[in-house]
This record gives C-alpha cells, structure tokens and sequence, in this order.
DNA sequence: GGTTGACATTTTGCATTCATTTTTTGAAAG
DNA sequence: CTTTCAAAAAATGAATGCAAAATGTCAACC
C-alpha cells in the first residue's frame, strides 16, 4: 500500500494484486481488482470508463460494477460526469504539482510523528537500511538505491504509527501511480548526490528525534524531488 | 466545507444543509443529503443503518442508496460489514487523535505553502480578522471569537492555493463532525490567552512568509488545542 | 460539399426482483 | 427460568428490466 511516490522506477512492474489480502467480500475484491485495472493504465487518460465492457471482462452485472465505480470516484481516480457515463481522471501539471506538495507535507508530518515515538528497533532498521542504500549510490546501482530510498520513506510513515496518516497517505499515491515517473535521476547525478546529502540529514535529524528540522527536511526533501522530476519531464 | 476542526461551538447548530448547492446529479444530491444526515447525528454512534428506513426517508430505491453508501464508507463516515450491513462508524480516542494529528500536519502545510503564494491582500484580510478575533477576546466573547478563529484558519488553507490540500482536509474534518466538542476552552482562561498569543505567533510568521516556523507554529497550535480538549473531554 | 435535423442505437440511472445470509422468534429441553 | 435449536422473517448482495438521456447515423436541405 503505502508507496512512496516518487522514486518509482518502470521496471518495478504491476503491484503483486491481492495475493496476500484477505477479501472480506466479492465486492471487495472487485474495488482492488477494478482499481489495479486502472492504476495499472489499461485504460487511456481522460477515456471512457466502458461499463458493459468491465463487467464481462469481471464476470459481474452492473449493479456492483458501478458501485465500484462510484468509490474510485470518491478516492479520486475517475470522474463521474452525470448522465455521462465514467471518465478515468486526467490529472493537469497543476493537479500533479498539488499532490506532490500534499504528500510532501504528508511525510514531513510523518517524520515529526515518528521523532515521537519512534522505537530504537525501529531506528536501526531505517539506519540500516541507508546504510544499505549508500552501498548501492557508491556502486551506481539504481535499481538498488530507489528499492531502499521507497523502504526508507515507507518505514517512516510506520514509524508514525497513525493509520489514518498512512491511509491517507496511501490513496493520494494511488492517484498519482498511474503516471509513471522514469528514473531520471540518472541523467542527474548532482541531483544524485544531493540526494543522497539529504538523506544523511534526515537520518541524522531522526536520530537526534529533532521533529520540526525533520519535518523541515523531508518536505524540502520532497520538493527538490519534484522540482527533478518537472525538469526532466 | 473546509471547516476549522476544533474551535466548534455547540451551539451552531446543524449545516445549512443543501441550500444554493447546484446539484449536478441526483445522485450527488442524494449523497449530499445522506452524509448531512449521518453527521448531523441523526444515526447513534455505531448504530447500524437502516437502508430500508433511509429509501423512504429520501424516497429513493435500494440502488442508488446503497451507492452512496459505498461512497460513505471510502470516506470513513460509515464501515461496510459483510453481509452485515452498514454501521456508523465508532471514532476511538486513538482514531480522534490520530485524525487530530493529521489534520495539524494538514494544517501546518497549508501554512507553509501560504507563506510562498499569498497575497498582499489576502494577508490583509487575515490580519484584519485577527484584529477582529482580539477584539472579541478582550471582550471575553467566546463565540465571535470562535467564529474568527474558523474564518482565519479557513483563510490560510484557502490562501495555501491547494484544491487537493483543501479537498482532504475537508474530508477529514467530515468524518470528525460527528465528535461534538463543548466550547471547553470558556473554563480554561489560560488556554485562551496561550491560544491568543499562538495566534499573534502565526500572523506574525506569515507575515514575515517565514513558511517553515509557520507550519511549526500551526501544528504545536493545533495540538495545544487537541491536550486542552482532552484534557476537559 | 457542408450543415442540419430526425431516427435508431447505445448507454446511463434507477427500480424491481431473486438468491443467500443473517437475525429474530418461539418452542422444547434441561 | 434459562438455554438451545430450528423455522420464520428480514436484510443484504447481486442480476435483470425499464424509462430517460445521450450518442451515432444518415438523408434532406442550403
């Protein structure tokens, strides 16, 4: 669930779907199922949503497929236009910009949380983990470095330990998982580097449980993370 | 919509509803409708929701109800049982504070992002509200107090230029509505002034756009606010 | 050749219906 | 009098049906 939202790599491929999950009901399962659909871009940006289509392609009748419908609606991912049918949601650069920002002040809330209450287990597994993770930036591995980079920033919003902060969290990083960011950090390799510089200052500022300069941090963090991303969009 | 989360006074009765609210569908009517409903209180907290009684209530069938339902639980105002129906959704002292917390971090964004986008005039009309907010505090006027402390608070999300920040915010502050909160702080004379001079602290950092103290301010703000409810609950 | 307007087709929104599950009721047993 | 079990009643989840709206088609007209 709780991805962080940049870092993504292309390769990384679909999620693993619901393996693992515990479907409570059918309905259930057709609102994951329904939404890895879409997440996934089976459909095109702003295309209509075929009901008759989807619900041969569930194996369901419509009343439960549009009622699926209506929460994607509700979560953001596609738009209902009345009497019109459904529309999978095109996000503008200025949509994309206000969700970058809204997570960006996501995590540094999560930071300053987990400075409160974190656990010193928990902070040698994040320790460890950058550790981990300047092994990889020293060798040029990006495939490596972004795996940990996502581990690192998803340990900290556990490390808040506020399900409704994660929660959140994770349905505004769905919204923006259909559009994929290449790894274009690597033609940036000063980006790289102060990057990296970064995070020895959010893990210095986590040791140190110093909230508010980590909050401070993760935010500019995530900014300097998008500003990246425009400039090689 | 976007309404301040504490500073709610009992006394102010129920929304005014879906007044000048131009409806696009019946469906988003009905939605609206039965949200006002469910947070108005007219469902006891963990009740189960009748959707028979509701269907006549609004004189709709089962489908479109059950619609809305779905969207309700994606929300968090309700959950969805299997096979068991809707219930009201139950907030645990955990779930306040967390929803408390994230709502601060929320806030203590907006308050960042402000800092780099307001404008001269938008500032002015904070400002003049604060005045406005002091003058009732020296008049020990609680409820025009609260009513600028809202006005303000709304101010600076709105002035944070963020339709996704605002969109979020509101439907956390939704799903907390429910919670009714008693204008404890008439009984804490030294939380208002505390809460006062916070106030000067805030409209002072924006206006020096001194974006990362300000979000500090607004969330140890909005934390004060949450200990001194706790504290009287 | 391009535009307009009427007709057919498709699609949407909602009501109704049906099967399954849960809850309630009531009676019998301990 | 309480507990237990079974049948009745009600409620839920999903499928189908139907009216209204939108979309597409095609021929008449400018």
């Amino acid at each position: 669930m709780n991805e962080p939202f940049l870092d993504t790599i292309d390769e990384q491929g679909p999620v693993p779907a619901e393996a693992a999950k515990p479907v409570a009901s059918l309905h259930e399962g057709l609102l994951v199922a329904l939404r890895d659909f879409i997440v996934e871009g089976n459909l095109a940006d702003g295309a209509r949503v075929p009901e008759r289509a989807l619900c041969e392609r569930f194996n369901i009748s419509r009343t439960p497929l549009r009622e699926a419908l209506k929460v994607l609606a509700a979560e953001g991912l596609i738009e209902l236009l009345p009497n019109r049918g459904a529309r999978v949601r095109q996000l503008s650069p200025e949509d994309i910009r206000e969700l970058f920002d809204v997570m960006g002040g996501l995590e540094a809330l999560a930071g300053r949380l987990a400075c409160e209450r974190i656990s010193e287990a928990e902070f040698t597994e994040i320790e460890q983990v950058h550790h981990e993770m300047y092994r990889f930036y020293l060798r040029r591995d990006m495939h490596g470095y972004f795996h940990c980079n996502q581990a690192i920033h998803q340990l900290i919003v556990a490390a808040a330990g506020n399900a409704t902060l994660a929660a959140t969290y994770a349905g505004l990083a769905g919204r923006i998982r259909r559009v994929r960011y290449s790894a274009n950090l690597a033609k940036d390799r000063d980006r790289w580097g102060e990057a990296m510089r970064e995070h020895e200052a959010i893990l210095d500022a986590l040791r140190r449980r110093a909230g508010s300069e980590l909050s401070d941090i993760l935010f500019v963090h995530l900014r300097n993370k998008q500003k990246a991303a425009q400039a090689s969009a």
